[in-house]
DNA sequence: CGTGGCCCCTGATTGC
DNA sequence: TGCAATCAGGGGCCAC
């Protein structure tokens, strides 16, 4: 499932083969991929069609087009399943289809938003006022993720200093830090042997700073893998291919040995989905709340 | 207002 | 073998 590492990449794709070009047409083939904007399928129509493509930007699991000359971007995020392809307009319609748009260019090419559980969406919003890189109001609130260069660390450390919740709710509050998972979430979490459960408020500086060192060294780590493939005419990988799976040190390793120490490492629901961890490199809570 | 929990969705897998 | 239950999980939304 696509975290910011695979969102990157597909935003270097949309990059290299979105950009500079014009809509000449759209079409919504599942109500629910628009549902997040605001006027509908028939109005996000309307309203691209038309418009050229700037240069594609991400923020955390958020991507957006910038449209040229408007203050006005196309929002796209994947969810669990989504995918942005870009692929010969003779090519047959993917199962899971759900928007298309078509260009005025004879590239050959056309853009396509593809969602086996429609989690991810596209729409249409207005640019925050006052943002240089032109984010979506909508994720105004979004905060920098960690490898923004203008993350900003100490401020991130206070947050956690003031929060009254555990590490990991932490790690996947978007509104703190942006683009981590579940998976990625988990990595950092073993690499830095800290338990999941562990209250947020109890962190030293310099123990966030190394948890924020290891959730960089995990992203970049998929980033890289991820990297090699966004030369073809796909503009991502597929999510789901799992090209990052084999690095894997905690997620999807229940009952499989710690690669530090040898104890079983354990699976524990949360929040309607999985905590893996080792229990022995990674103690609880003396007090769990 | 901060925090935690629920639920949207579809396909693969598991269990009886 | 077939059908139902379970699981996957990002994030909006709502209740407390």
């Amino acid at each position: 499932m696509p975290e910011l590492p695979e969102v990157e990449v597909v935003r270097r794709g949309l990059e290299r083969w979105v950009a500079g070009r014009t809509v000449a047409a759209v079409e919504v083939l599942h109500p629910r991929a628009v549902r997040r904007h605001p006027g509908g399928g028939a109005d996000f129509v309307a309203r691209l069609t038309g418009q050229t493509f700037g240069v594609a930007m991400r923020r955390g699991k958020y991507l957006w087009l910038p449209l040229e000359g408007r203050d006005l971007s196309v929002l796209g995020h994947l969810g669990m399943s989504g995918q942005l392809l870009v692929q010969p307009t003779e090519a047959p319609d993917e199962k899971h289809l759900r928007i298309r748009v078509r260009f005025t260019d004879d590239a050959g090419t056309e853009l396509r938003f593809v969602d086996q559980r429609t989690f991810g969406g596209l729409s249409l919003h207005e640019t925050a006022p006052e943002s240089p890189e032109g984010l979506p109001d909508v994720i105004a609130h979004i905060a920098r993720d960690p490898l923004d260069p203008l993350f900003d660390e100490p401020s991130y450390h206070l947050a956690l200093r003031a929060k009254r919740t555990t590490l990991k709710r932490a790690l996947l509050d978007q509104s703190l830090i942006s683009g981590v998972g579940n998976i990625y979430a988990d990595e950092a979490l073993w690499r830095a042997r800290l338990h999941y459960e562990r209250p947020t408020a109890t962190l030293t500086r310099p123990r966030s700073a190394e948890l924020l060192t290891h959730v960089r060294e995990v992203m970049n780590a998929a980033l890289q893998v991820g990297g090699t493939s966004f030369d073809s005419l796909y503009v991502n990988v597929n999510g789901e291919s799992g090209y990052f799976d084999r690095s894997l040190d905690a997620y999807g390793r229940e009952d499989e040995p710690c690669r530090r120490c040898g104890t079983p490492m354990r699976r524990r629901p949360w929040m309607n989905r999985s905590s893996y961890f080792c229990p022995r490199c990674q103690r609880p809570p003396r007090l769990p709340s």
